[in-house]
DNA sequence: CCATTATAGTTTGTTCTGCAAACCTTACGA
DNA sequence: TCGTAAGGTTTGCAGAACAAACTATAATGG
């Protein structure tokens, strides 16, 4: 029998930030100071309403942070990401490449 | 704006493989011939129940193959990755790379 | 100057998915 | 033979993702 690690290495798997579309909305922000909503709309292929749902999320968990300024009487809403958010997406890649390589270490489980 | 790769890359992350509990089972399966579904469950930490519906996905994707032996007249359950499936979880690490990595490329948003 | 279309989001409702509780079947022990 | 355990399957529900519908403001045009 292995030890618990893989079965913590899943649990450690942040459902929050492993979601494909906030995945790659983190990526995305992750690479830059700042980006406006409609900026990630097309990064993503999200539609509005779908993209504003996984932003309010994300800045529950103070993964980022929203800032809405009025522009040219338009609200224009801009997102970065948090320090806690920069931290839960490294922390997750390096999940993933810990589940990727330590599962060669199982052996066989017949 | 920068080109539709992201939004490409996103598309890419099969979902079925994705998710963390087929993602840690794929990932057990790779690293060893075949293992039985006791096995599994321990490793990964998943109730009879979730497990069960999880590799019927898979194997409904042909991902994992799954031979039932009658042993002790009590029936065993023994899984094992397909080709396809072993396709599938290296596609998926590329993929997440490709994500994580082509991040950087795409600038401010802003 | 009013109507239309476009932009930028939010709210609402449906559908799908993960999850565990309950159930089934066979084997084993007292 | 009655109870308990092992090994799975089926069912029901809570939550999450998704898009359609809605709101609000600004530019366009007749």
């Amino acid at each position: 029998m292995p030890s618990q690690a893989p079965f913590i290495e899943i649990a450690a798997l942040d459902r929050l930030v492993h979601e494909p579309a906030r995945l790659a909305i983190l990526a995305a922000l992750a690479a830059c100071r700042r980006a406006d909503f409609v900026y990630l709309q097309r990064l993503t292929g999200l539609s509005k309403g779908n993209l504003a749902s996984h932003l309010a999320k994300l800045d529950a968990a103070q993964y980022v942070s929203i800032e809405k300024h009025k522009a040219r009487g338009r609200m224009l809403t801009f997102l970065s990401l948090t320090p806690a958010g920069r931290d839960a997406l490294e922390a997750h890649w390096a999940s993933l490449a810990t589940l990727r390589d330590e599962a060669r270490t199982w052996g066989d489980g017949v």
